[in-house]
DNA sequence: TTTAGCACTCTCATTAAGCGAGTGCTAAAA
DNA sequence: TTTTAGCACTCGCTTAATGAGAGTGCTAAA
């Protein structure tokens, strides 16, 4: 690992900052005109030369400029980019959307989508919140018609389960009532495996419904699917990268796909909150990720209920502009979610 | 309007078909070829002159072969193709998946749409149900944390909101039980308007979450948004004809933008569950959607409880299996839609 | 260590030519 | 009157050749 000489580092910034914005591969002229270095293009091509050795740049061919490769971003992203922060304003006029959203949180997750496409131009990614482990909150039992019944379970943190349920014998909504009275009493705050050993206690249909219950508190354990909201695919796809229906794929998939889109999630971020991750060209573990980028972070209230959201774009993309977006989104998402989880 | 003689409909049907699979303007010798047709080359030439010249057929230049205009389509559609059904092997598959995912129906919709595009090989697009107008069913508060409550509402058919509310004053879960009984008993039933002359009535407090509940329902009459699902994105992408990224717009769009969906779907689609919609390149109405080719269908309990479902793919599309397996999966929706609904 | 100068390489756009698929037309056959 | 064989003609697609331009790599001097 040679270090980079000051002139290097500020090198390899500007190509960065110049395919970023050109998309085209840069040139030694072009580096010194825009950016009024002191030295003269033969320099310059000396030191583009040198970084391509080590690795950070690469040549389309022989006659082209430099571009970026993945080690490249990565150094820029991790060494050279330094902090930033969205603009004042900007911060103000997001979380003034949000604040007015606070009530109703099904509008959550597609804001935050809507927000973070636009300001990154790239397609935003957006997962509900998911409790870690699903703790019993309240049942509700309600008769429909005839037989049927619907059941509604609500689980801490807000998270709501919806499912359908026959009877054998016909329950008036009176007896469905008191059912549901005496688990709410016997449950609240538990978790799946602490209801299974009282449900014998009840009487049998209570049984079976507990049985449904924690059913359905095993499946929000372990599958993690729920929805995922999605914005922006459209413009991030008018990209000059994704022009061949080719490397359209991989972003396809991602955005596309739950369980590739639950892999590269569980596989890339830990499940802390707050930090952002960014996951260039695939980073060796996708190959379908190779000209695409991710910025990825959890919010929620870590252990608790968490959820992850993301913006997906070509490598070439405004890195600082978008991790600075998504950790604050993700900042005002974890506090909704933690408002809305109760201990 | 002059009439087709029996050959020229049978050629139409011909060139519709074999173009459809082949992607590329089919000429007068595969016609005769591949389909036996007891006349030469010259003759279906004459033919496809004429067909030409009504409209039904096109050149993309002098020495190719013809493709499908609009019309032709259209005339295929709905003179030339017939009734078609899946075959009973793929409906009885696909009604054992549905028969599974039944109890749980937050996978209804999913698995729709992971049906209708596997088995169409396009795009598929489903809307959750919505109601007409929103019937009060139940209220429940569950007291969360300070003075934090969760309102839940469930209207009639199933559907559940959810909100959170922020108490002046901190109310235990006891007297949030009374408040949200005394609703129920009062608006079982009701809609919006009905409810509204009846709150004065109430205690001030009662009389504010019923504010509230009415905000919610008026939001689900006239706001149409909710959840969209989709599936296959990737594949149909895949099409030669989205190969250009410039094509691809118009699809994006349908499938992305949700007010353009909304439209679309309000346009072409009358309120009657049931009947297959077939939207060809636009109508001349969507520009956008030049490229592709729609199968719309609603599903649900007519006026009460209805959603949208359908498929997207190009223009070159097999239409008699988009259409049966659209108009399939509504049926088995609107099926469980209806056992879910409770009048 | 930096720089000017220059040869060299490679892409991209343009042009030309040849091929082949497929039509449109005409005149003869059924 | 309808069908068919024959043939000229059109047009897109592919390949090859050419030239311009961009940008580098290297060398030798500052």
């Amino acid at each position: 690992m040679s270090k980079l000489t000051p002139r290097q580092r500020t090198i390899l910034g500007l190509v960065v900052r110049e395919y970023v914005q050109s998309a085209s591969p840069v040139s030694s002229r072009a580096l010194v005109e825009h950016y009024s270095l002191r030295v003269s293009t033969a320099t310059v091509r000396n030191e583009l030369a040198l970084l391509e050795e080590l690795g950070y740049l690469t040549h389309p061919h022989t006659s082209a400029g430099r571009l970026p490769t993945h080690k490249g971003y990565n150094h820029f992203v991790e060494q050279l980019m330094g902090e930033t922060e969205l603009p004042l304003q900007e911060r103000r006029t997001i979380a003034h959307q949000f604040y007015q959203a606070r009530p109703d949180f099904e509008q959550w997750m597609p804001l935050a989508a809507s927000v973070l496409a636009r300001s990154t131009s790239g397609a935003a990614l957006v997962t509900a919140p998911q409790a870690a482990q699903a703790h019993y909150k309240h049942l509700q039992l309600i008769s429909t018609q005839g037989r049927s019944v619907l059941l509604i379970l609500v689980l801490h943190g807000g998270l709501v389960k919806q499912q359908m349920l026959n009877l054998i014998e016909p329950f008036n909504q009176e007896a469905l009532n008191e059912a549901s009275d005496r688990l709410n009493q016997l449950c609240n705050g538990l978790t799946a495996a602490e209801i299974q050993p009282r449900i014998n206690e009840l009487p049998s249909f209570e049984t079976d419904v507990a049985g449904l219950v924690i059913d359905i508190m095993h499946r929000a354990d372990t599958h993690t699917a729920g929805p995922v909201y999605r914005d922006g695919l459209s413009e991030v796809l008018q990209e000059p990268e994704f022009a061949d229906g080719d490397s359209t794929q991989g972003l396809m998939r991602v955005l596309e796909e739950h369980s590739f889109l639950e892999a590269v999630l569980t596989d890339a971020l830990s499940p802390e909150t707050g930090s952002v991750r960014v996951l260039i060209g695939g980073e060796g573990r996708w190959d379908e990720l190779q000209a695409c980028s991710l910025v990825l972070a959890r919010y929620g209230v870590t252990g608790f209920v968490t959820g992850a959201l993301g913006v997906v774009g070509p490598t070439r993309m405004l890195y600082g502009r978008a991790i600075s977006t998504v950790r604050f989104i993700a900042g005002l998402l974890s506090d909704l979610v933690y408002d809305l989880y109760a201990e």
